[in-house]
DNA sequence: CTGAAAGCGCTTACAG
DNA sequence: CTGAAAGCGCTTACAG
């Protein structure tokens, strides 16, 4: 395990009697340009020496990596995981490797991974910002793509659900099942400039319902478990919750279904005294009890639309952004209950 | 968003007035040997010229990258989500950014990593194998800790949970609640020299209880979703299966959890008709019905540990190995029936 | 404390 | 088809 002596294109070019401009010929596969017999003698001393190309100068050199980093909020979410991984197969199709980076929700590693891709170790980035600051991102000059809608004049290339859409389409579902005094549980990158797509909808929906909008039960608060736990608690701190609350829509399914759990320890029974309704369609949704009714999101389409975006962007740096939104599609399982209408 | 100048030391010298040496003195943290003005100068510059350190060439000139690649086979799996959170704490903490490598449990995609890794561009690497050559990976000569043993004389430093005894503790827990007719259900590397773990704890287990081994009912399957819809085909195909299996072992519960699943589909209740354990003890095992008896792995010890041994290796590439087993720990909720022992 | 110079391992016009 | 040379952006002895 000692520091390898590193073989470079020198000792291979010595080895088979060449210069290292040939071997880099060869090695480099831009084909032409060197004879079959050079190319032997080269490929000859490469398996005796045991050459292997160092990426980190052909990097310098070429200012290419070949590397793209996605960068997602928390690795452990399925929703995540299984559009990372679409992205990835689109790429690596492509020739790039593809390395995922887990922001945990937290700006300084956000931070410290755009330093990453700042500092040339990328040739393009797939994320989900933590943070608003898409200006920061853009200037960055990198080929970025967004996952996950932000703003609807995206100043980057943008993939995802329409939100406001899915959003919507989950309130009407509350509605139509007869419920009133629904409540949203989401994130908030809190900055008015960019309010939250999922709050906007809830805004626009109860304005268009001649409802008013109660402070008290719109809960902002991250999307995990820990997040359900916190919500749970919340709901039932709030006095008389049972009045002012018959239903939830949460931001995403990993919060809905820890709600659910913890709302269940609490003897709270989800689908007959509350109904919640997610966000996703994760795996779980479907396994959990009750099961959740949800809003899917396209995770395939998402993941494949942002490795085709971001190699776009890559071949020409100067296109005009684009934004590829797929819509959600509700999913009726057992979480909201079916109401009188005029209940 | 057209090819950045890329503005290096030079124009910072220049615009600062002293030498690039001077410059790399400044950017380059190893303190020291910087009059104050001059710093104060070069520093604004930096500020002036929106100077971003390139680390590729840092890289090229220092022989090292800062950054670790922690390779996974299943990046939905929150066990390995969780691993790999806990070792980025650690190796963050020591200054380098973690990166991971989502092998899909393929060896195209773990070649693919590895050959990014051989090719200079990490410092180290944090991986669970999905093959068997060890060698291959140790002849990288590039500091590596494995997560997960794969065979009592490592020739990499190793972290993971002692399996063989978490497995034994399983096949134990299922024999005191009265089964006698045990199945296993895992993936398998399929080389003789490296029997998988849970199968040879499995065959112990037999010969120590006298029990006869019957290849029909160890299943060899991946440890994934499909895995576990698989596996209730095959066990639902077995003519008579309720008189040859009485309960099963599953080699983690993403694979126990989707077996229960689909069992239930097919009208059989786990808990009741047939017994399932799990191992690794992932959140989805106390949310599933009935919820997951298993044995739990401990993420966090593991995944700190991994980084423990990776900075010691790269601190000291002559250590000699180590290997860090963690034990699991029984958890008994719903899906394992108590048997009368005698039936 | 500071600068000139060599060099990390490669690629790429430029001649030939 | 092939080689000598310059250079990607940095760091690091070596002098001073």
């Amino acid at each position: 395990m000692s520091k390898k002596p590193s073989i470079s294109i020198i000792e291979v070019a010595q080895l088979a009697g060449v210069s290292k401009s040939t071997v880099s010929r060869v090695v480099s596969d831009r084909g032409g340009s060197v004879s079959p017999e050079a190319e032997a003698k080269v490929l000859a001393a490469i398996e005796e020496l045991g050459y292997i190309r160092n990426h980190i100068a052909v990097g310098l050199r070429t200012q290419r990596t070949w590397m793209v980093l996605i960068m997602v909020p928390d690795i452990a979410n399925p929703f995540w995981a299984e559009t990372a991984r679409a992205a990835q197969d689109g790429l690596e199709a492509a020739g790039y490797s593809v390395v995922i980076g887990n922001t945990d929700w937290n700006e300084v590693r956000q931070e410290r991974y755009l330093g990453l891709a700042r500092s040339g170790r990328f040739d393009g980035l797939i994320l989900n910002s933590v943070t608003n600051d898409l200006e920061a991102i853009r200037s960055m000059r990198i080929p970025t793509v967004l996952l996950g809608e932000r703003s609807e004049n995206p100043c980057l290339d943008t993939v995802g659900t329409d939100t406001l859409a899915a959003t919507r389409r989950a309130l009407d579902y509350l509605w139509a099942t007869g419920h009133r005094r629904i409540a949203i549980a989401t994130s908030e990158y809190g900055s008015e400039r960019f309010l939250s797509l999922r709050r906007r909808a809830y805004a626009d929906f109860l304005a268009e319902k001649g409802l008013s909008l109660d402070p008290a039960i719109v809960f902002q608060i991250r999307l995990s478990e820990e997040g359900g736990r916190e919500l749970a608690r919340s709901i039932l701190a709030l006095p008389d919750w049972q009045r002012r609350i018959d239903s939830i829509f949460c931001g995403n399914d990993v919060l809905a279904i820890a709600t659910i759990e913890a709302l269940g320890e609490a003897g709270v029974i989800v689908g007959r005294d509350l109904s919640i309704i997610g966000l996703d369609d994760i795996p779980a949704a479907a396994h959990c009890r009750p099961a959740l009714t949800t809003v899917r999101k396209q995770r395939e389409k998402t993941g494949r639309a942002a490795a085709e975006l971001l190699l776009a962007r890559i071949a020409d740096p100067e296109r005009p952004f684009e934004k590829r939104l797929f819509p959600g599609e509700l999913v009726t399982r057992e979480s909201v209950a079916e109401r009188r209408a005029d209940q």
